[in-house]
DNA sequence: ATATCTGCAAAAGTTTTGCTAAAGT
DNA sequence: ACTTTAGCAAAACTTTTGCAGATAT
């Protein structure tokens, strides 16, 4: 029981550290966002880190999980899943393909299939997942983005 | 022109016959979203697809632009570039590494680099594209949604 | 005739923003 | 003291929904 309180105070002041080597404000409420989140492994939505944070501090606002998401993603400590979330896009091509896609303006090209090497999977997937496809997704910054 | 014109005709006969085989009512509304969705290869969203259409319907309605992606959606004419989209999903692993994404409860499991062959590219990418990371999406059903 | 679709407006869901008080440096 | 952040409420944006009238089969 020390020893856990003793872990998570390691913890607390290195995540201090992190924030003023970046040169970030250190909060209670950042630090349990960013425990939280770092803990999710299963690719948690805004809302669902509100969800859990708020567990340990009730009053905390929506907006305030939002902002240091944010500030996460802006400092690397977190990523997108997707880059291009926020609106649905649309895709008329239905054959296998691929694509390219700029983290800066959210351009999406696509990618002939056979401009990839096939993909090949290295032993099993988890039991009884049903593949339907697989696409690679090659993110960076278009040659407009990576001039600016 | 008599050439295009018949072009034309011939196109939205061909639609119409989708629809019927589909069992989709033919309307005109639907033939011009089908048919500027199909043209846009920069991964529209619904709004851009609405903007286009409104050129040739301007009465059309947002809500009618939306319902019809959804249509093709379901029918397999249209494809989202990404299956969970609605809300920005968080990924606290900033290693490289793959996603499955189970296309019915969006559910996303990661897998870790070496589960996957290197990604290699054939030839040469477009011009002035830097390459930050690249990434496989495998998708389909996880063991659950498979069952159903 | 019947079923489906469109357009509208309202609602629901997601994310951002402006502001003041509070907290951190 | 000064700067940044938290919390709140309002706004902005995206998507869905209910319904009446119009359109397609």
């Amino acid at each position: 029981m020390a020893i856990r309180k003793a872990e998570e105070l390691v913890r607390v002041a290195q995540f201090r550290d992190e924030c003023r080597r970046r040169g970030l404000t250190f909060t209670h409420q950042r630090q349990v966002i960013h425990r939280v989140a770092v803990s999710m492994t299963e690719h948690p939505t805004p809302e669902a880190i509100y969800e859990r944070v708020r567990r340990e501090i009730p009053s905390i606002s929506l907006a305030t999980v939002y902002k240091n998401v944010k500030t996460f993603l802006d400092a690397g400590i977190l990523r997108e899943v997707s880059v291009h979330h926020g609106s649905l896009r649309l895709d008329p091509n239905t054959a296998a393909h691929h694509h390219l896609v700029c983290s800066r303006c959210k351009t999406i090209v696509d990618l002939p299939e056979d401009a990839i090497e096939p993909v090949r999977v290295r032993g099993t997937l988890p039991l009884g997942f049903h593949v339907e496809r697989h696409a690679v997704e090659i993110v960076g910054l278009c040659a407009k983005c990576a001039r600016a």
